[in-house]
DNA sequence: CGCTGATTTGATGGGATTCAAGTAGCGTGG
DNA sequence: CCACGCTACTTGAATCCCATCAAATCAGCG
C-alpha cells in the first residue's frame, strides 16, 4: 500500500490532484512528479450537475475521468428500457472502461460531480510508462470486482426490506467515513428511482421499505434525500 | 492483444501449460520462456473431482489456480445459508484474488477439472517481475468485472425466463466457442441447484423454465445435464 | 398560491417461492 | 435381472412477496 506514497512530493502536486493526496487511491497518487506535470498540461476540472451523462453505453471512449467530488452511477439498460445500477463511483475512484474501444455502460452524475477528465491517448501512454498507475488501476479493478459481486448475492439472494438496508448501509459507510459511533447523517446521492434502479426493485417497493425502517425506528427521513441513522447495529441486522 | 504473443515460444512452453496456448489467456501464455520455466518448477498439475473447495471463503490464500479443463464455480453465501454463485471460470481463466490475505468467495469445482496450481509467494514475485503479466491479470480482471456487472441486470432486472435463457446462452457460447450455426449441443457443468444459486433462483423455477424451453421446441434435454439448443436465435429472443 | 415532479400510500394481481408428491436415473446388492 | 434405495429432478397446489395500477400527498419553486 505504502509503496505508492514514495511517488507524491506534496509540493509539486498540482492543484488538480490535490484532493487526490487525501487518501491515496485516485491516479494522481500513484503518478511521479513528472508524470503529474505532464498530466496536468492535458486534464481539464470538469463540472458535472446532477443527471449530466459522462459516457453513454455503447459510445466511443474518449476520455477517462477520476471523480473529485460527488457520485458517479455506472448504469446498463436493456432494449425494452429496464434498467440496472452496476456500480456507483465515490472520489477518488477512476471512471472509464480501460483496454476496450466502447465503454459497456452509462456513467452518469447521481449528485453534482466535479471529475478530473484525461483524453484517452494520454491517460493510455501513462498507463505504459508507469507502473505504478497500472499497479493502482489494478487495485481499483479488483475492488470493483469484489463489490460488484458482493452486489450479486444482495440482488440475487437478499428480500426488498434487506435490500434497501444493505444500500443505507453501503452509502453511510462509503459518503463520510469520518463519522464514529452508532448515528449516520447523510444525504442520499441519488433519487428513489435510482435506488430502485440499483436494488432491482420498484420505487414503490423501496419507499414502503424505507417507510418501515423510519417506522421501526431505525432512521428517520426529512426533506426525502436527508437521512439519519440512530443505529448502525439495528440496520446491519436488517442486512440479512 | 498479439503483443503478448511475442513471449510465446512454443518449443520452450513446459507440457504443464501447454494448453494455455490455445487462446492465449491463461497467465502462462504471459510469461517469457525464462518465467515459464521458473514457474514450471513451482507449479503442481492438480486434478479435482466436481464438488472440491479449492478455496473456502474467508479463507487464506496459499496458492493461485489456472484453470486447465472444466468449470469452477465461484459462491457467495449469507449466515443463514442462502447462496449466490457471482462467477463461473472456464480454461484458461485464472483463480485467485491477488493483494488480498484471504479469500472473498468459495471456489469450488463445478465438474471435474484439472488446475495448474502455483504458490501464492511465487506468482506474486512473478506478477512483480512481468509487466506483461500484470497486464494479462488486468485484463482479466476487467473482463470479469464486465461480466459480473452483466450479470447484475440479469439478476437485477430479468424474469426467471429470462434468467435461464441467459444462463443456457452463457454456457452454450463459452463452453466450445468452435461450434458454427444455429444449434449447440453440450452438458450442463452444473447441477439445477447451481443454476438457481447462478439465477437468484429455487430450483423448482429453473425446471419449470427449462421444461418451457423444451415445450416451446428452443431446446432438447436428455439425462438432466444433455442440453441440445435448437435455435440459438430464439434462445437470444428470450434473453431480454 | 398553484403548478409540477417526486414520493408515499392503497388496492389488486401475478410471478416466484414454498410445501408436497411424484418420477427418473443410477449404482448396489440380492 | 430386478428390487431397493438414493439423489436429482419434475410436477402440482397453495401462499406470499413484490409489481402494477391508481390516487393522494409532499416538496420545491415561480
Amino acid at each position: 500500500m505504502d509503496m505508492t506514497r514514495r511517488d507524491i512530493h506534496n509540493s509539486e502536486v498540482p492543484a488538480l490532484c490535490r484532493s487526490c493526496e487525501v487518501r491515496h487511491k485516485g491516479m494522481c497518487g500513484a503518478l511521479t512528479p513528472d508524470e503529474l506535470l505532464l498530466l496536468s498540461k492535458h486534464t481539464r476540472q470538469v463540472q458535472h450537475t446532477s443527471g449530466d451523462e459522462l459516457v453513454g453505453e455503447g459510445a466511443d471512449v474518449e476520455s477517462y475521468d477520476n471523480v473529485m467530488r460527488g457520485v458517479v452511477k455506472l448504469s446498463k439498460t436493456l432494449e425494452d428500457g429496464r434498467q440496472q445500477i452496476v456500480g456507483l463511483q465515490f472520489a477518488p475512484d477512476f471512471v472509464g472502461r480501460l483496454q476496450a474501444g466502447e465503454s459497456p455502460m452509462t456513467a452518469e452524475a447521481a449528485s453534482d460531480v466535479e471529475v478530473c477528465r484525461v483524453p484517452r491517448a494520454m491517460l493510455e501512454r501513462l498507463v505504459e510508462q508507469s507502473p505504478t498507475l497500472r499497479k493502482r488501476l489494478l487495485e481499483q479493478a479488483l475492488r470493483e470486482l469484489d463489490e460488484a459481486r458482493e452486489w450479486m448475492v444482495t440482488l440475487g439472494r437478499k428480500t426488498a426490506a434487506e435490500k434497501v438496508a444493505s444500500l443505507l448501509l453501503l452509502i453511510a459507510l462509503h459518503l463520510d467515513p469520518e463519522q464514529k459511533g452508532e448515528k449516520r447523517l447523510f444525504d442520499l446521492p441519488m433519487s428513489r428511482l435510482d435506488i430502485a434502479d440499483f436494488l432491482g426493485l420498484t420505487i414503490e417497493t423501496v419507499s414502503r421499505q424505507m417507510t418501515k425502517l423510519k417506522a421501526d425506528g431505525i432512521i428517520t427521513i426529512t426533506a426525502n434525500r436527508h437521512i439519519e441513522v440512530l443505529s448502525l447495529t439495528r440496520l446491519k441486522a436488517r442486512c440479512g
